[in-house]
RNA sequence: GGAGAGAUGGCAGAGUGGUCGAUUGCGGCGGUCUUGAAAACCGUUGUACCGAGAGGUACCGGGGGUUCGAAUCCCUCUCUCUCCGCCA
């Protein structure tokens, strides 16, 4: 979320930023600074209340070790009118208090200068495309198709077991998930991202902390019981490993990466995009995530940009990679780089990764800081996420742009993975 | 599920109505000493907000109450730990 100073001292530009995530700000923006201002005045009067209070407090006290109790006792009285009044701007305080906060989770985050103008998928920015895109046989499949030829995935089952999108993988289809999970561990090892294994379920705290809550309660399922929500990804839990953190400027960036199965309602969302592994309500994926310095945030994303694109060249699939436009990017977002790999019976690209420096948004919510050596004043850290990578899509893309009339080939990469497996009949 | 204990500064752990933002130890930082290090000794060491500053306010798990005054007393919620039961 913003800082409401710094809302209060650059409306003009939040605003006028906003408007690029198409954005109207200004109603909020106007009512926070009003608030604001109310409600330091009323802090600034209280204090002064309590700091007599503390006082007459203190030679009540004094008094009565000094045994002169009727003296006391007439001090006693005027406080009952200053308790009155403190009482009054502490109730005042804390409307206003909550209001601001009510505002405050409103406001998108900011995006960078480099966001391009746009409404939606259709204007976000080629930056760079890579890989060839197949020729596929005489005859080729979409991957739902190929998933029950060569029994990999069973839909159905899925179905009987749970509901709609939540598949069964079988034999090499369970293999693949086993081994796309192995290589980008392998590889976020090598590039110096420390692996965690989260928790799949987490409290309020953390859904707020990475901005889930409240503005996306309906995507997350939730157990009522005991008010936990199954994690979107693991960047709720993987980040909020730093909330309530003063962290060493020295220890920056922080990179942590981690495996876990996502789960996602997916509310509203219906068509011929959700066919086979398109859009399912759980899957797996390995998140990086990096915490860093203001001054170096850029220098992160531009590194897991690299790291990612590393990924998608070593699985050789063909990929272009997005700067999203203001009007496709998340609520949380200052700049995101999503990586799509083309589907080639489908004829489709299909989004793969989403790379985000969050700038302070998050941290500020987590609370989450670092500190300069020395004595200096804590200061809101960075934070940054990709997917590195989501694994449906991914496995899309390979049973389409892979098939041979044989069977389907295994990526290079994949084959020791697989126990030596070159290809699957 | 049953019974009990507890929640205090980076950690450990005192404090049971007043000068307590909080004893002390460890850790961290700075210094003395040393060729260097260790040891010893000395000093220092929470966060947020308000204020031009002096300084002020708040925070001892969360919320509420009693009181001139609460880390301390009362109510309530949440969480953690231990034992028993059940179970992977």
């Amino acid at each position: 979320m913003l800082n409401l100073k710094f809302i209060q001292d650059n409306p003009e530009l939040v605003i006028e930023r906003l408007a690029v995530k198409r954005f109207d700000a200004r109603a909020i923006v106007e009512k926070v600074i009003a608030l604001y201002q109310r409600r330091n005045e009323v802090q600034i009067v209280a204090e002064a209340q309590k700091a007599e209070m503390n006082q007459l407090s203190k030679v009540i006290g004094q008094l009565f070790k000094d045994g002169k109790a009727s003296e006391a006792n007439s001090a006693k009285e005027k406080t009952v009118e200053i308790k009155d009044q403190i009482k009054n701007l502490e109730s005042e305080f804390d409307v206003i208090d909550v209001e601001l906060a009510q505002l405050q989770v409103l406001l998108p985050n900011l995006p960078s200068p480099l966001v391009p103008e746009g409404k939606g998928a259709e204007d976000n920015l080629i930056v760079t495309t890579g890989g060839e895109i197949p020729v596929l046989p005489e005859g080729a499949k979409p991957h739902w198709e190929l998933a029950t030829q060569y029994d990999l995935i069973n839909f159905e089952l899925g179905v009987k077991i749970t509901g709609a999108g939540f598949p069964v993988y079988k034999g090499y289809g369970a293999r693949i998930q086993r081994a796309l999970i192995n290589f980008f561990l392998d590889q976020a090892r090598e590039h110096g991202y420390l692996e965690v294994q989260p928790p799949y379920l987490v409290n309020e705290a953390s859904g707020f902390g990475t901005g889930q809550l409240p503005d996306k309660e309906g995507q997350m399922y939730h157990d009522k019981t005991d008010n936990l929500y199954l994690i979107p990804t693991a960047e709720v839990p993987v980040t909020n490993i730093f909330r309530d953190v003063i962290v060493e400027a020295k220890d920056l960036p922080i990179k942590t990466t981690a495996y876990s199965a996502c789960f996602r309602r997916e509310a509203g969302s219906y068509g011929k995009d959700v066919r086979g592994l398109n859009r399912l309500h759980q899957f797996d994926k390995v998140e990086i995530v990096q915490i860093a310095h203001p001054d170096k945030s850029y220098e992160s994303l531009n590194d897991m940009v690299l790291y990612v694109q590393t990924l998608v060249e070593k699985l050789e699939l063909p990929y272009r990679i997005l700067r999203l436009c203001g009007g496709d990017m998340g609520f949380t977002s200052a700049l995101t780089y999503d990586f799509e790999v083309w589907s080639a019976a489908q004829e489709r690209w299909l989004e793969v990764s989403s790379v985000s420096n969050f700038e302070s948004f998050q941290a500020t919510r987590l609370k989450l800081r670092f500190r300069e050596e020395g004595r200096a004043k804590p200061q809101v850290a960075h934070t940054l996420n990709g997917s590195a990578l989501a694994l449906p899509r991914i496995v899309a893309a390979i049973l389409e742009n892979y098939q041979t009339p044989d069977g389907i080939r295994v990526p290079k990469v994949l084959v020791p993975y697989l126990g030596g497996c070159e290809i699957i009949r």
